[in-house]
DNA sequence: TTGAAAGCGCTACCAT
DNA sequence: ATGGTAGCGCTTTCAA
């Protein structure tokens, strides 16, 4: 016997009522050929009284596109940070403003259960892949297979991928150049945790690139610490930095998940923020704003990054002949009151920023 | 070899390559009726070499069933809490586990796009919703169309639903219980934004009723003030808590995102956490460690919460005719640094330490 | 143990 | 301007 879905109406249902054939109900609905306009309310109004909606499965089979993307997000294992979140509303925000929706899938570098599902079983049209390292198997596999995808940062080979990504280098430059400006001399640098620099994160590696190359051209002192992305790790690691290098009046952070303990390490230290210390980095504004005193910090446009990704990912789907495209997004650092002139004795003045 | 290019094969040409019926092929592959194992190696052999996997859309309309679920969240306008990123997560994770896809919506109470395309065209076959309010839309179409759901809060019948939901009443009775334990006399509440009470947001509105039994019943002083979700504005209301009740010696929080603010706007009018203000609350426990001192809170189990609505809809899924279940928990509260005992002159007179 | 074929609901081509 | 119908790729009856 048949199975009887009798709620689900069909198209041959509306088209039996509005006495015309499948096909016109069909166009009447795509607007691909003209439709009479007496025949198109007539059609209009038996699909409002019934309510019908087309099956989304079967108009995906039959036009060959799901209208579906895929957003491959690392398993929780490695804590979300607050940026991923504005991320992924901007992601679906932006998917479905363009009438596309947008299905998760976890699955880190390695693993390729989930993440074969999404492309092989063609459940997507195409994927934004988060958190990327440097060589990572999942950009071979959709390169090979010609998958259309963005990454979010990037791989090794950047100009064979269409990426939206941070200036992680630049924006740590400034941030250097920034406390260098206010006198400090003796920096250090709280990357992601070294599982992830060791794995291969870009953002990680790049982020301690630019400050190495920062502080060597500006003539400073600095060390770059890893950091386990928890505030219990932040308190830790501000107090191993200040019993190793107690000179230190200056910190630059990427590690937004570890701020708070950070701080909290800090000022149980006996250091004031900053009097003592000044702070500063990259961050989500939600954050930048939670702790007291306020981080000077590159806000992260996570939302508008999510949009981008959204509209690559569209223009490789539309088009897979032309060379991807990519965006670099350098936000400002928006001056807040973690950051003010280093200590007398390392500096000239001492009059801290903001309040 | 050629593996994954031929993504475009299909079981057809299995079946050709195999020398077998098509029906053969779906059979060894499902197990849904005996293949000899000779025949059933030779057909596998040809998978691998083709890289074949079925098509889901496919597979979807022929056997009526997505094997995707959809989350339902609201828009970014209100803030995204940390909590909802740990929910999600935990929801993609227990819904791969269980082997089926997650398909994200962002549609408010109000808004009816997003959602229509979900339940509407049949691109999921369950949904779980979001932010919930007491009297929701959403809520009452589905129960209409009778399409499997779960909500994260309840409605205002809570029986007609599966849900879960933590118990925010007994909750913050605990956190008034606690306060009072140590003597404070004079509390105040900080809940959710006003536009979110006003549109009956189930946790913001039981959270508010069980400050208010509390106090009633330990026949203590107490104040609510709805707070937006940002970190402006939680200390603009620790500025206003004070002006207007000097005397108060504790506060209880529900809103995460102000909770950084609210601890700036403190110890900037000059009170020490938990010296001379105690705090406690619901809340994230990753924010609840971010702070300092670090709050003394019960920790929503987000995490777990998405495990545990992927559980009761599947099983909605699966059994449509059995009552639905629901699951109120109730985290104990974790003590941490911000609360202590009342000061000494509690009750009559404050001096602010700044005087 | 296997094959043939009728759908699933929609789209788009070929007619008229 | 409209109708008829052959697929899209898979599942599942019905037959052998």
């Amino acid at each position: 016997m048949s199975r009887l879905e009798a709620s689900a109406v069909n198209i041959g249902e509306v088209a039996r009522r509005a006495k015309v054939s499948r096909s016109t109900v069909s166009y009447a609905l795509s607007g691909k050929r003209p439709v009479s306009e007496a025949t198109r309310q007539r059609i209009q109004r038996v699909i409002d009284e019934m309510g019908y909606q087309p099956n989304a499965s079967a108009r995906a089979l039959a036009r060959g596109e799901t209208r579906t993307l895929g957003l491959v997000f690392p398993p929780a294992g490695s804590h979300y940070t607050d940026m991923q979140l504005d991320f992924i509303g901007g992601v679906a925000e932006a998917a479905a403003a363009r009438d596309y929706d947008v299905l998760m899938s976890m699955a880190d570098a390695g693993e390729e259960q989930s993440f074969q599902r999404l492309v092989g079983e063609r459940r997507v049209d195409g994927a934004i892949l988060m958190e990327i390292r440097l060589e990572d198997a999942r950009v071979d596999r959709m390169l090979r297979t010609s998958f259309p995808f963005v990454t979010i940062g990037r791989v090794a080979r950047p100009d064979d991928t269409a990426w939206v990504d941070l200036d992680h280098l630049t924006l740590v430059r400034r941030c250097v150049q920034h406390l260098s400006d206010l006198g400090h001399r003796h920096l250090a640098f709280v990357n992601r945790s070294e599982a992830l620099l060791r794995a291969g994160y870009e953002s990680a590696r790049r982020g301690q690139d630019g400050f190495e190359l920062a502080i060597r051209q500006l003539g400073l002192r600095g060390v770059a610490y890893p950091c386990d992305d928890d505030a219990m790790a932040g308190e830790r690691l501000a107090e191993r930095v200040l019993a190793e290098h107690p000179e230190t009046t200056g910190i630059v952070t990427v590690n937004e998940a570890s701020l708070g303990g950070l701080y909290r390490g800090l000022t149980g230290a006996g250091r004031t923020i900053p009097r003592d210390v000044s702070v500063t980095g990259i961050a989500g504004a939600r954050w930048a704003e939670a702790v007291t005193p306020s981080l000077t910090a590159a806000d992260v446009p996570a939302h508008e990054m999510g949009r981008i990704a959204i509209d690559l990912l569209l223009e490789r789907i539309g088009d897979q002949r032309t060379p991807p495209r990519h965006q670099l997004l350098m936000p400002p650092i928006v001056l807040r009151a973690s950051t003010g002139s280093a200590p007398v004795s390392s500096g000239d003045h001492h009059a801290p920023a903001g309040s």
